[in-house]
DNA sequence: TCCGATTTGTTCGTATGTATG
DNA sequence: GCATACATACGAACAAATCGG
């Protein structure tokens, strides 16, 4: 339901949201909101009206419109003992994240919490949404897996104001540089690089690497493959570096593959480094069709060791991701910090944030070139 | 204070007051009100608006507006503004529950509601944990998969007493006989009878079935098997039919698929009907082993029509599953469901149980015995 | 205390969009 | 398809309260 008075009072509720307003303070004058959004004093005065219905706003004649107090309003709620942690992920269906939540789903039930599930489709719109929720609701805590990590967040706001509440939140898989929040994730950058390496190893030199440009997990696996490139003192063909967006996951990689292997190219690789499994089971498909044997004619290395990799025919080697274990952790965590700040902070056992260190999966999909 | 729209708001709730509305009683339009009180339509609409907000009408466009239902407002709406949907399933991360889980989501946060997430991991106790949880704090609606549906089920009472509390459920991919509950499931019987009807009419005849035996989908699958034999006059070999249980579901298939495969064996099948895709996966990787060409072999069916169908080199002949459909299906009837409750029992449009009707999709893992 | 500028409150008119029956 | 009813949005005018000078 996109009506203007809708979006003006989204976008008033945002601002309070992100602490642009501290309670009592005057917001814009109805004239001042009318010229800002371009909308008639009507408008203006229904989405005011039920921001102030909603407790967001009060109104004085002659003086202006104020930021609410909501901080007591809190307590009326507050009385809900609901145990309820909210984990906020990219995706629900795809991949390995369904083993993730999992994870702390189990964990979380198992100590008398449950878990509200939140899909931000790596849209920063719903990324948004949902932290509105959860500050306007009552939650415990948040397991939040950053939306396009590698690109500086428009909702920083949001997250400094769950400080503020005193909700707490890890991160998972990646984190937003700006917020140095606590986080559990791999170590993306060595797992790049273990994988490169493992192909050098095997006297590959022209291997061609996948990897995704808007997460923060695709930056650090490339900035890995560059790195085993150059401390084995293998030129890298800036051809051979292929990156793409969540948005074009399903088509560029796949079309550049295909270029590359076309007859008329002049630069068929013999190894692959995938940014994740997903990737390389549809990578597998393009050199199906052109007929290429793995590893006979080319090696490829996956990333994630999810199912996929032991599904196709041919079984990948990929680095390990720990998934639900990872899940368990981040849900392990949030209770400590949540039991913590309920004793009081007494005893704040300082917690760090965890890197998992990657390890190599090897199958069948690569195999040295030294034994021809 | 003696504005117009203050009048216009104390005579109707005088109305109200006095009893002359009954609870979903029209009142009034607003162009009637304008002239009964000489008052432009703004200035009705003011009044009313009031009104609503202070829960005394609801309006609905098109239809007009109502004279709400004070009589359990005061304590339970009081309570509740969180609008949560609970979802409990068998397992979270396997195969095609995520996809349903992402449906569900998806339309319920368009429409301002929040899922709340309990795996059963296929155990009775932990559906007795969460039914008890939804019970004890507020849920809106809940939509469940039955857990080992094809048993008896020890937790009827707290279905019974959701209904009790007017807590609506919905149930997925099969249901509990016993409650005959508002459901969305799809044809089971008549998905085994088509998959195994296409095998037929490729003149297979010595085709060996695997079933879940705790579920009803495998119960009616295997029923839907045996009828295909019988209409089309094939005698079954008993030995062809394998049922296995959830716990059974790593071990079992795949031991009596090699069984049969052995070359001692004097019962070596043309074609599988499978459980689901799932399970085709893995008794693919048997029949690799055994140096079986699909479909030039041996033929093989699934069911739901996966991302595992179509990742394998073999692409799977198929049933297809809704999955993400179904799970937007049942988010939709369940808020159906609550709104119709908000608005007072006037006129439920009586909602009905789904059932999918299943399709084959067609893909390389069958072939003709007629072609030869 | 009054003035005037500003800001919200009340009321009218008009038009078009959308859901219901 | 049509009439009805509510939803959204524009414009205009005047009233009432506030606040700085």
């Amino acid at each position: 339901m996109q009506t203007k008075y809708n979006m003006v009072k989204q976008a008033i509720k945002s601002k309070i949201l992100e602490g642009a307003f501290q309670p009592h303070q005057k917001i814009s004058s109805e004239s001042e909101l009318m010229k800002q959004f371009e909308v008639s004093r009507h408008t203006v005065r229904l989405a005011i009206g039920e921001l102030v219905n909603d407790g967001w706003l009060y109104r004085e004649q002659g003086a202006g419109t104020f930021c609410a107090d909501r901080s007591n309003l809190n307590e009326k709620n507050h009385f809900t003992p609901q145990k309820n942690i909210a984990i906020i992920t990219t995706y629900i269906s795809d991949y390995i994240f369904p083993s993730i939540i999992r994870g702390a789903e189990s964990y979380l039930s198992e100590h008398g919490y449950h878990v509200s599930l939140f899909s931000t489709n790596n849209d920063h719109d719903n990324e948004r949404k949902f932290l509105e929720k959860i500050l306007t609701q009552h939650f415990d805590g948040v397991i939040i897996e950053p939306t396009k990590s590698a690109i500086s967040n428009p909702n920083i706001n949001y997250y400094l104001n769950l400080e503020r509440e005193n909700i707490p939140y890890i991160m998972i898989n990646a984190y937003y540089d700006e917020l140095e929040p606590l986080s559990i994730m791999m170590d993306d950058e060595k797992g790049g690089f273990i994988s490169t390496e493992h192909l050098i190893q095997q006297g590959h030199s022209n291997i061609v690497g996948f990897f995704k440009n808007d997460d923060i997990q695709g930056t650090k696996r490339l900035k890995g493959y560059i790195k085993a490139h150059r401390q084995h003192n293998i030129p890298i063909n800036p051809n051979n570096i292929v990156t793409y967006s969540s948005a074009e996951k399903f088509s560029k990689p796949v079309e550049e593959l295909r270029k590359m292997l076309e007859p008329s190219s002049d630069n068929r690789p013999s190894a692959i480094v995938s940014y994740n499994d997903e990737l390389a089971i549809k990578l597998l498909d393009v050199l199906r069709d052109f007929q290429l044997k793995v590893p006979t004619d080319i090696s490829i290395v996956g990333y994630d060791n999810s199912f996929l990799a032991e599904v196709s025919e041919v079984k990948l080697t990929t680095i390990e991701h720990p998934k639900a274990a990872l899940g368990t952790l981040a849900a392990d965590m949030i209770l400590q910090i949540i039991e913590q700040d309920k004793t009081g902070t007494g005893k704040q056992t300082e917690l760090s944030s965890v890197l998992y260190q990657p390890e190599l999966v090897i199958r069948d999909s690569t195999r040295s070139l030294e034994n021809d």
